[in-house]
DNA sequence: GCTTAAACGAGACGGTACGTCGTGTCTTGCA
DNA sequence: TGCAAGACACGACGTACCGTCTCGTTTAAGC
């Protein structure tokens, strides 16, 4: 009994949903965040404009099921970090993918449209943990738990923060352009992460 | 010789150009980043559009210079951090302090809109790295230079990294709402910063 | 042999068509032509839109067939004007009962619609001076018939023009609201059409 | 002290005026009343919406000033009926010239939209009544007048009906296409008007 | 009485136009 | 001449309807 009846969503029609996000993401790439607009996403997805306002109720949320989409789709399961016993090596090698991920153009302009909304949009945000960083966070974690099991982290170590140290400065960068966002860069944060700024005695 | 003549900053009205940034910090504040438009700042500081838009060549860089008033007015020579000679210490404090600061919601509009606008306007995120983030950078490496003299950290650590490390979880968080902001967290922070992701050998 | 099968009137259901009907009018009278929509007409009759386009070309017609079921209900045989022998009498009357109709808000709305789409539909003009305006106009034909005969009109007059001189000021004032339309209008009206604009000679 | 201020006319552009009206006019003559939208007025006459919405409250009175402009533009002073002597020539002459003008392509939508929307708002046709139809009547009146003097006319015939009673007759005949619009009908309606339904004595 | 094909209600869809708002440019008149 | 005021061409907004098109659900004719 409620008014402002939702649309049913079982009357929805698969085609123009996927066409819509698609257009959403290509544009993103071709004219930037700035001048993304529902009707030129409209037009792109050959689509009248009512059928994204029907479904979607902000920009920001059909950019972040664009991303859904993207995520979702070649999934075989959930992801997982590469474990070879060698934690520096196999941290260093994931978040030097991070780096290239983030310097791969076809995924610059339309990361920033989605850093932006979820900065601006606390429910976004909310969805954007949940469904996109958690999944990438727990194998993150699961990297760093079997580490600490053999002993390779501290026992009493926050795995979540972590995970921050290691991925904030990386992500900080690339958002803020505040230097160049090179894998030398992900080498030098995952070896002064491991090993703290203090200085370490000789031996370890 | 007369086509698009730069216009002769001798002549530019002071309290226009502070009418102009003040409204536009004040009006951040109060209907946020996406409803914040150049009529709005126009009619609130009482001055014809074509003020704003001689002077600033874009919005963005309204907002950044909004914040470059705010910085450089209550400023007695170049920002300093606390040298207690406790690193740990100090670094949490300083850390807590910005906690508060991104928590404070005078600042949290605003602060995000900058963040926004520096995302997606490289020049702008130039002109941030020089004139905003820089001075406070060079604060955080200074006493970072100190501690490092000190013996308190690694030798032939890089103090920019330190910086990252320290400070960009903290701004991350805030940014995407992955998690409470507290001081807590910052504290953590600093801790596992300083002694790295490894355990270390009892006696340190 | 199965393009664009007309729809089968044996399985037409009246209940809807009624509904449809009343719902026009009805809707005509509370928001004006203007605001007239057939998704109004639908949701007011509690009928699908596509069974208005299955059964009626256009808005006009809805319109123009509203009227139609108005006018054919009550009627019992063909419409008939008084005659007292009076000829002057008799016109008046009726010419008085068409400004007091004219003058019925239930009716002033639709009406103009009516007009309206008569003004722009050259096909749903035909069917109104067939359907509506004919049966009208037979009525005052003969009266002026019989008085004809009586000796009271001209004898070569066109009695067709005789209706539209009687009839079309009155019809015209309405529309054009270019003045009151009362009775007394009326009365000059039939007045000024039987005696003409040239003075009489005295004992006419 | 006013809110909703109103524009000021001081900074209207004439040009902008003029090809809104061209172009309104233009465009009821070659899609018709009913395909007549503002974004089409303001994409012909090279305008912004806003324009329009500026300084006209309706498309209605944007389509009467269409026609207030072409009647005055080409004035020389208020016009005037022939006044030969002969009444009744002179009435036919006008009427049929009527008929010509009502019969022709280039009036024959736009007259019949401002009729619609005269038809559909009140203040519109009070407008219509004073401005267009006003000045007309007056000359109509005059020539009345001019034969009421030369005992051509009964000398307490209301005027203003006489103009009804020959007008009127074609006006409707072209609004609802009750028959054709001939200049014999024209003639006919000038005969009758003048002469009366009933029958005359012999001598007149 | 059971089947089956239609008309039906509901409403999603691709579109067009609405009337409003903001952009960045240009013009006018005041100081 | 710098400025406030604001008109302007332009483009996007979010909404309302258009007329078409599925969907299941009646419903009435024909087997």
């Amino acid at each position: 009994m409620m008014c402002g009846m939702a649309p049913d969503p079982n009357r929805r029609r698969e085609s123009s949903r996927r066409a819509i996000l698609t257009a959403a993401f290509d544009l993103l790439q071709e004219v930037g965040y700035a001048k993304l607009t529902i009707e030129g996403i409209a037009a792109r997805a050959g689509v009248g404009k009512q059928t994204i306002y029907r479904w979607w109720p902000s920009k920001g949320i059909v950019i972040f099921d664009a991303f859904l989409m993207l995520n979702e789709a070649p999934e075989g399961g959930p992801p997982l970090l590469p474990d070879t016993g060698d934690l520096h090596a196999d941290l260093t090698a994931v978040l030097r993918a991070t780096v290239v991920e983030l310097n791969d153009p076809r995924y610059d302009q339309p990361l920033r449209a989605l850093s932006t909304e979820i900065t601006h949009d606390p429910e976004l945000a909310a969805a954007y943990v949940e469904r996109l960083d958690k999944p990438m966070r727990q194998a993150k974690r699961q990297r760093l738990r079997s580490a600490q099991q053999a002993g390779q982290l501290a026992e009493d170590l926050d795995l979540d923060m972590a995970v921050d140290i290691i991925w904030a400065p990386v992500l900080n960068r690339w958002l803020q352009r505040s230097g160049p966002l090179t894998t030398e860069y992900a080498d030098s944060i995952v070896a002064i992460a491991l090993d703290g700024l203090r200085p370490r005695r000789p031996g370890d």
